[in-house]
DNA sequence: AATCCGGGGTA
DNA sequence: TACCCAGGATT
């Protein structure tokens, strides 16, 4: 499976931006933009925000306003703040010396399991086994089947992980497995035509024994694509359902008082009153408790600050 | 283990 | 509409 994979990621891989360098603080802003975040939406961002705080020292001194401005368009704001509080603390307790530990990086914020993986990898080189949404998938059709029950859970999954990494090109292995999760094994229909490791993948011979099973029993024509799995509880994310109307949401709304935050001039604040009113037409008094929870949440994120009664950026 | 946290693209 | 995306923090 190695040498497969390897050499057709030597052939197709993405030129990326953060696979051309090792500097830890250009592999955090990109691991910590990536998070739940397309590589697509991410590539215009990532040099605009690189050239605003081209290192640790800058990004660390620069005004948090500033941070979350150059984040609009990302989602998640907190992970703007939280890179900007990782950096702060690379500086102020490791002296400004990325530590390399997965141990040490697990402990800044916005840093988990994954996170801390990739930058111990992608920046130190190191071999060292994590999961993303990408390799999860992947291996859990190489190893684990197309089938929907008996599923492992993530240490096992994890584990298999570790087993796999060759010794001294865990780089390069971890990067053509995502790039194998995001091109060929994606999530609703892959392309299992064009995957390198199709011969030992256990998910590709189950799909192919259901596929001649489905012709035999209704006499269907010969199909160019295997069966393709229709459903994956697996690997399906929790919070999926009912997820509709998006637009009138808790997580809409606090996108759009950021929105209408981020224009204003440094130090300038919004009366929440005043708030209200640009945040929807019909803003009456008696919903003021809601906006308050809405904005005491963005306070605790870190997002926002409130003094007499006016918010701002912080 | 469940929820929350943005936003935009796609079938 | 439903699904999906280089996850993390909180409870």
């Amino acid at each position: 499976m190695q040498t497969a994979l390897l050499d057709w990621f030597a052939q197709h891989a993405r030129d990326l931006p953060w696979r051309h360098t090792r500097d830890p603080y250009r592999i955090l802003v990109a691991e910590l933009m990536l998070q739940q975040t397309q590589v697509v939406r991410v590539l215009p961002k990532y040099e605009a925000f690189l050239a605003a705080f081209p290192d640790l020292a800058t990004l660390a001194a620069a005004p948090t306003a500033e941070v979350i401005r150059r984040w609009a368009g990302l989602g998640y704001n907190r992970r703007a703040v939280n890179l900007q509080r990782a950096v702060q603390m690379v500086l102020q307790e490791h002296g400004g010396v990325f530590p390399r530990d997965v141990v040490l990086l697990r402990q800044l914020p916005g840093v988990g399991p994954y996170t801390a993986g990739a930058v111990a990898c992608f920046a130190f080189e190191q071999d060292v086994a994590f999961m993303d949404t990408n390799i999860r998938r992947v291996l859990l059709r190489t190893h684990y089947g197309a089938a929907q029950v008996d599923v492992p859970g993530e240490r096992a999954l994890l584990a298999v992980a570790e087993r796999l990494v060759p010794a001294g090109q865990g780089w390069t292995w971890n990067q053509a497995l995502m790039e194998l999760g995001a091109l060929i094994c994606t999530a609703a229909t892959p392309a299992c035509q064009r995957c390198p490791v199709r011969p030992m993948c256990r998910a590709y011979g189950e799909w192919q024994v259901t596929d001649a099973a489905t012709i035999l029993a209704m006499g269907a024509p010969l199909r160019t694509q295997a069966a393709q799995p229709r459903q994956r509880a697996a690997e399906r994310r929790a919070d999926y359902r009912s997820e509709t109307s998006f637009v009138g949401s808790r997580r809409w709304y606090r996108g759009r008082i950021v929105d209408l935050l981020r224009p204003l001039p440094p130090e300038r604040s919004l009366p929440l009153a005043e708030l209200g009113s640009q945040l929807k037409p019909d803003f009456t008094p008696d919903e003021m408790a809601w906006l308050d929870e809405l904005v005491q949440g963005l306070i605790r994120d870190g997002l926002v600050v409130m003094e007499d009664g006016a918010v701002r950026l912080p």
